[in-house]
DNA sequence: GATGAATGAGTATTCATTCAT
DNA sequence: AATGAATGAATACTCATTCAT
């Protein structure tokens, strides 16, 4: 081993930038096997030990990083959101009509949701259980209820859905009815097929007088 | 009462009487008791300890009478699902017309859900972790699912639904919307009010194309 | 059921005859149990309760007729050491010369320890951890010392055995070799045939110069 | 201790082994610590807490050094068996004699028993109703029951053993004699003097002829 | 930053024994 | 005598978090 070789594994010898990008894999490290163990165990059976093996990383690092085990998973929870986020904004709002918009709105939301149905379930797990979790857990959904209503006022003031309609309570029950199916399917595992798909946004469309 | 009878209930006979009456007691105050401290901490912090204090029971006395803290907490649900069932089958399935049928029974629904929101909210709590939970939640979705699948068919034969409805997967999405939202409103505290429980007919009547 | 029959089971009417009888038989059937459960479980992990319910009796009944599980088990070690004491009595001590009668004890005691090698092996792990059992063990193995002192002390008298041999070490060492090889034996399942009982004889008969 | 040699021992490389040291430290206060309360009060009222108080350590640090009381439990046999074992081998089995051999092994035995004696009760305590540790207990005194039977055939081999002694059988019981007959003395507390190890021995060599 | 030993609060469950009928 | 419900003491083990190096 040369000298170079030895020093560059103290600390002192370290240059600021190569300390951080260390703590930065570390981090990351221990992000990627949180999420994992979180998923195969769930919130309560998760062990920092566990995350701390998988990651390769020393027990006590954990606290380098995180707060707490609440402060990893908010962090994952808080990605996954954002993620989720980012398809729904993706899918493009105007196109071929409202009634395929719809359709490619609840497929794309289906398939980010089943991508990331094992952390679902674990955020719907510590959502019953954690107050800050359920914040989040609001706070998501108000997310999705708003984007919901905007649209259903956008086409009643385009005449194509009826003034019956209250938006709000329309939004609710409908992400709802969309949201929820998506956890029946992907985390509790009911079977279900692409006619499905179809069905749902069908029943939206109607729902809502379209 | 012959003296046959009269005489064969001596003692050894009548005993067990009495006993059951006093174990029968304790074992429903232990109940009342299990359930005020589960909805009031949550499966995960109720503690044996504090269901007897407020049984006033001693604490051994709680396994006389249940196995451990899950098979109380399954007593109690298996109660509630009990009682919920028995709302909804005696509401009748005749009346004024189909819509009126829905509206009411989404009323009764509601109104039971509200009644016990406190130990719904332990229930999809449990259900997230217990195996055992787990089955009992999708089993009880089952029976919603199935009330609601079989009248759509029934609708359909009379005419009412068009057959582009698939009844199965309808049943499972509007049964998820009501019983999201009755979740949404009593546990997550959502505001409501009577005119959007309307709406809620209204958007499931509307949604199976009636 | 006729009167009669149904006055028999209640307690006013028995006759104290019958009541003895009565209960003479729950406690032979509670011992009997007990022995059965002890012999399967060791000490630790009987249950008074599997001991009632085998011997087809109520919970409480059990401390009708015995003190405590310590109680219980005493009577049943008692009995048996009762059993091999007369045993070992009934064994002929003249006979055809001293070594056939040193063979015939052996074979007789391996053959009653044998026969109880269950409840012996209780019997040495409650004396391991009760102070009166241990009393009770070395009262037992004093009796077992002392047949072979006085036994050596006489072959000495008539001048079988040499005087440099102590008859109470060699009592003790003897009895204790004999006795912790029927453990062995019987107890810890080590293999052993009829040949190696004969040797044994010879190791005693040679060990006291005989 | 060259330059590099001493920069490649900076703080990482360093740390493990201050650690390792603080950590044996703790591990060896609560064996010490284990032993005692083992002896004092056996296993089964042997209590975790009493073992940490007297090692000053925290209770939850027990089973940072150990799986759980079964595990220290047989490290300490284990630590003993091993001692014993270092002393008979410690035995020169050469010198003046068989007789002498035997003579001084058996003593050798006995004040090795001795200083282990209170532990040596709780070992025999644990081998009656643990599965482990009664495997342990076997091994041991087939050890013990190998190196006689191993000595009995040279002697035989040496002519100076009769060939009618079996010398498995024979290991197996003078073996037996010694090690129960040490027992007897040191836990049962049964007295004895220097003399009764004398015959002791001469009542090993008679047995087998010499 | 990394390491990993130390800390200690927290609790369900068992079961011998008692006791009211 | 029999019954069986009531009693409550007693304890090992987990694991998130801290902290000295």
């Amino acid at each position: 081993m040369s000298i170079t070789e030895s020093v560059s594994v103290t600390m002192a010898a370290m240059t600021p930038v190569k300390r951080q990008a260390r703590a930065e894999r570390t981090r990351a490290a221990l992000l990627t096997a949180a999420r994992e163990v979180f998923e195969e165990r769930g919130f309560l059976d998760a062990k920092i030990s566990e995350i701390c093996e998988r990651a390769g990383v020393a027990y006590g690092s954990f606290y380098t990083h995180f707060a707490d085990k609440d402060a990893v998973f908010a962090e994952l929870i808080d990605a996954m959101l954002a993620g989720l986020l980012a398809v729904m904004r993706a899918e493009p709002l105007n196109g071929d009509g409202p009634t395929a918009r719809i359709a490619s709105a609840n497929r794309a939301y289906l398939r980010a949701y089943r991508k990331n149905a094992r952390l679902m379930a674990v955020f719907e797990q510590v959502a019953t259980f954690s107050p800050a979790m359920r914040e989040t857990y609001l706070r998501a959904w108000g997310v999705f209820y708003d984007r919901q209503e905007r649209a259903i006022r956008e086409w009643q003031r385009a005449g194509l859905v009826p003034d019956d309609v209250e938006p709000r309570t329309a939004a609710v029950a409908l992400a709802t009815m969309i949201g929820r199916t998506a956890y029946t399917w992907y985390v509790l595992g009911r079977p279900h097929d692409d006619g499905d798909v179809e069905q749902l946004t069908r029943l939206y469309c109607r729902a809502i007088g379209m």
